[in-house]
Formats: structure tokens, C-alpha cells, sequence
DNA sequence: TGTGATGTTGAATG
DNA sequence: GCATTCAACATCAC
């Protein structure tokens, strides 16, 4: 579930809460889930000192002590940062923890472990080294037209390309072609400039608006495309009918008729 | 009970 | 580069 606006809700709660608070333990439960030190090197590396600051760049989120290193929390499928003061309320498959000194207890759960935990001395070269793109909410319209221009790939799959654009997933992908009214399959160079600034447009709008209500889909507006995602009846107001596609191995849903496939037969500049 | 699908990415292949 | 497939892992729905 993780994608920019739950990774954004992540960091908030993590400034809101763990900033600044002597860290007295480190207890690891599941070595693997940090990919490049040991635990003992984990506990060494966090014992003893403060999170200063925070990074996020799509759905790559750094807590940065008070010594510069930062700790990057890739939440994978299913990670989540979980705060508690009392040991019974241990999240489920939290795979390790940090305690601070006021009692507080942040947990690290993680059901299906494709996390990347990693502690790193320089961000900004790890950010080089994994060539991670422009964050979905920063990307300007020019940078953005780029990564369509003459390619044959669906649309939606360069919304979820992260080396082009960071922070977009498979959810937010069907909500924003659904919004902007473009059939997930167009062939991306075959858009014409409205169209693409139609996504563009909605792109940063729905991920804005998701951000301001913390990734909390119940309060979504009801006009949104999410809660009918899964659902194969019509949509209201004769919109037309909901449909599921494989788009780069992921289960994409569209609206038939709604959102009409863009021909790549001429290509528009 | 077995099978396939599930929000992530990264590596391997042609 | 580009497109596709698979692997990492655990659970759930059918």
C-alpha cells in the first residue's frame, strides 16, 4: 500500500513523534530485514544518539540522526512504523525496534518483508546510485512531458516507473488515468499535450489532496475512482463499466468508454 | 488442500 | 534502452 501520500503520512507521524528523543535500545528480530549492516551494528549505529531530520523522495523514506548518517525505511508492500509505550501493544511481525528514552517504543512491522532497511552515510549518492526520479508532487510539466516524449510503453507504466518519476504505485496509477480520463494502455508518445497536462494535473492533485488527509482512503472524496476499483458493476451516472487488464504484470482497472484509448498512430507534438 | 493474487523493487533475460 | 518475467515473502480468497 505505500505510495508517496502513505510514506508522506509515515514521515509526518515520525516528526510528530520519534524527533529528537535520546535513543536508549535497538531490539532486531529479524536480521534480514536490515539489507547492509548486522544488528549489532544497527544498535551501534542508533544507541546513543537523537533523529534530527527527516528526507522523502517518493516513497524512499530517510531518518537522519543527529550525525548526518541516515537510515532509509523502503516500505516495500506492507511496512509500517507503529508507536506505543506498552509491550502488549507490539504490532504484529515487528521485526525490530527502537526505544527512546521518554518509554516511547517505535516498531518496525513489516508482514511480507519486502522492506529495505539501510543505513547510509551519503543520501545523495545512494539516491544517484539507485537513479531515483523526480518526485511526483516536485516534477514541473516540462521535466514531465520528457518521460512520455516518443515512447511506446502504456502510460501507466511510466507513472510507476520510479528511475522517471518517484512515488507513484499501481493504486494511484488507475486513480490518476481515471481522473485525467486516459485509457492506462495509451501508447505514452501518442498523447497530445492536453492530455498530458491533464496528468500532470491530476497526478499532483490527487496526491496533494491524499497527503492533506494522510492517506486515510475513507475520507477521500466520493468522486474517486478507488472504492469502485475492485468492483465490477457500472459506475454511477452511466459512466460505463469497470474492466481489469494486466499492465506490466499488475492488475490495472479502468473504466470502458470512460477513458478512451489514445491511438499511436500519429504521433502530436 | 491447492492455486493464484496481493499495494514493493530489482535482477535477469532476450 | 526496452519489455517481460521472476524472485523476495506471508497471507487470504476461492
Amino acid at each position: 500500500m505505500p505510495e508517496l501520500p502513505e510514506v508522506n503520512t509515515v514521515k509526518k507521524a515520525f516528526e510528530a513523534t520519534a524527533l529528537h528523543l535520546p535513543i536508549t535500545g535497538v531490539e532486531v528480530h529479524d536480521a534480514k530485514i536490515i539489507r547492509n549492516v548486522s544488528p549489532v551494528e544497527f544498535e551501534g549505529t542508533l544507541v546513543g544518539r537523537t533523529f534530527a531530520d527527516t528526507y522523502r523522495q517518493g516513497k524512499y523514506f530517510f531518518a537522519i540522526l543527529d550525525n548526518g548518517i541516515n537510515i532509509l525505511f523502503h516500505l516495500g508492500m506492507t511496512g509500517d512504523l507503529v508507536y506505543y509505550f506498552s509491550p502488549e501493544d507490539q504490532p504484529k511481525y515487528e521485526r525490530f525496534r527502537v526505544r527512546f528514552a521518554n518509554q516511547l517504543i517505535l516498531g518496525y512491522a513489516d508482514l511480507r518483508k519486502f522492506s529495505h532497511i539501510l543505513v547510509l552515510e551519503d543520501r545523495e549518492q545512494y539516491l544517484r546510485q539507485i537513479r531515483l526520479g523526480t518526485d511526483a508532487l516536485e516534477i514541473t510539466f516540462r521535466d514531465f512531458q520528457r518521460v512520455f516524449e516518443g515512447r511506446q510503453t502504456p502510460v501507466k507504466i511510466l507513472l510507476m516507473d520510479q528511475r522517471r518519476i518517484a512515488g507513484v504505485g499501481n493504486l494511484y496509477a488507475d486513480e490518476i488515468c481515471y481522473q485525467a480520463r486516459i485509457h492506462p494502455a495509451s501508447p505514452a508518445g501518442a498523447l497530445s499535450r492536453d492530455q498530458l497536462k491533464r496528468i500532470h494535473h491530476f497526478m499532483q492533485d490527487i496526491l496533494r489532496k491524499a497527503c492533506e488527509k494522510d492517506a486515510y482512503y475513507q475520507v477521500y472524496p466520493e468522486d474517486w475512482f478507488w472504492k469502485w476499483r475492485n468492483d465490477k458493476a457500472s459506475l454511477p451516472e452511466g459512466k460505463g463499466v469497470v474492466r481489469k487488464m494486466k499492465l506490466g504484470g499488475r492488475t490495472t482497472y479502468f473504466v470502458e468508454g470512460y477513458q478512451p484509448l489514445i491511438s499511436g498512430n500519429h504521433k502530436q507534438k
